[in-house]
DNA sequence: GTGCGTTCATGTACAGCGTACACATACAGT
DNA sequence: ACTGTATGTGTACGCTGTACATGAACGCAC
């Protein structure tokens, strides 16, 4: 599993293939099936391994404080991993929540939790779930998208392969180079927290 | 290209083949690489067939306005054809921003223009560019994660497969089972926009 | 010890994949 | 009529996930 984890991280998602795994663990491919029922389930199982990572305390005594570091926590495994992110996001679109492994629901009922604890009440509650994992999976997959073309360039037009684009149609994207390469993550990150938090705090009951 | 998406909306992403593509299309299989250099570039293909269907217009004289406009003719998008998702998500994951198609950065293109003529400067705008599209990607992966297991059963526990996790370690998931089954796709994405547009409004010069 | 069921690894085989390459056909412009 | 250029076909290669049959190593009853 971890094996596995190495091979995506210096390779990529799509040259993890059963051969190639189980030349690395000095097996043959079908001993593979041995622990894992399926390629998917293998899958599954790379995501558990990186999910373990961020825990989120569901009995964290600041519920704002404990989201904030979840969400860098996260922000920092996808950037230590950017290859497995794909897996990270997509597993669940094809499985439903019902049938996922346990360790990817561990963070949902931490949540929901923690949540609970801090006020909201279900509706809420499951709103602001999907918010915050909604936001934290939307930036992440924003923030990892690959923007530099040719990273030797210094030239930051160059660097992002903006010089390509027609210039009529694209004015803004071309004069806007310098500011994407600027781009702060940790800092965007945070101000969507920040929005999210603002507006959960207003369906809270009024008592504070 | 349009063949293309049909066979994903009824099969899956997985179950495009240039073999099974070709054969919808009664050619052979080599024949699709006069058209496409790559099954990469098809998918990117399919992908521009889908955004060329959510134009944001750069010129609209209410900018929020038109900001909630396009949100929700994604979300719609991503409803109508919910098997491309992946792609849709995925593909900009893998390629850099100045070799993307024209297709996929022309949103991009009229959001920043859209932001210029709201009146945010440079920072700001590019800011504002990965909230709006971050924010919209995080929610609609996350609406579209295939939450019910048993379509078929009535009881919402049931439903979403939810009965097979532990009592101990799940019990707000289990007890949230209906609330999950309540979720209301389009006012959360209204939720979260309204946040972003109060921390969009702050970014503004005080002018008004 | 002998036989047994269970666990783990292996080797072979098959259908399907993306695509490189060589070849055929049809049509446009000279 | 000759010649590109665009389009389609057929064959072949190396790769994939995995079904199936086989075999080795073990704990355990007798």
């Amino acid at each position: 599993m971890v094996t596995a984890l190495e091979l995506i991280d210096v390779e990529g998602v799509e040259a993890l293939s059963l051969r190639r795994l189980a030349q690395a663990l000095d097996r043959s491919a079908m001993a593979l099936y041995r622990h894992a029922e399926n390629k998917g389930d293998l899958l599954d199982g790379v995501v558990e391994l990186l999910l373990e990572q961020v825990v989120l305390d569901a009995d964290a005594p600041a519920w704002q404080d404990e989201l904030r570091r979840v969400a860098h926590r996260f922000r920092g495994l996808a950037l230590e991993h950017p290859n497995a992110v794909p897996l990270l996001l997509a597993r669940s679109l094809s499985t439903p929540l019902g049938l996922r492994p346990l360790g990817m629901l561990r963070p949902l009922e931490a949540f929901l939790q923690l949540a609970n604890r801090a006020g909201l009440d279900d509706a809420a509650a499951v709103a602001a779930c999907r918010s915050f994992f909604g936001l934290l999976h939307g930036h992440v997959l924003d923030e990892l998208q690959g923007v530099v073309a040719y990273p030797e360039e210094r030239d930051d037009l160059l660097r992002l392969g903006l010089h390509r684009l027609p210039l009529g149609e694209f004015p803004r994207m071309r004069s806007l180079a310098s500011a994407m390469s600027a781009y702060d993550g940790a800092a965007q990150l945070d101000r969507l927290l920040e929005a999210l938090l603002v507006s959960l705090a207003a369906d809270l009951p009024p008592s504070g």
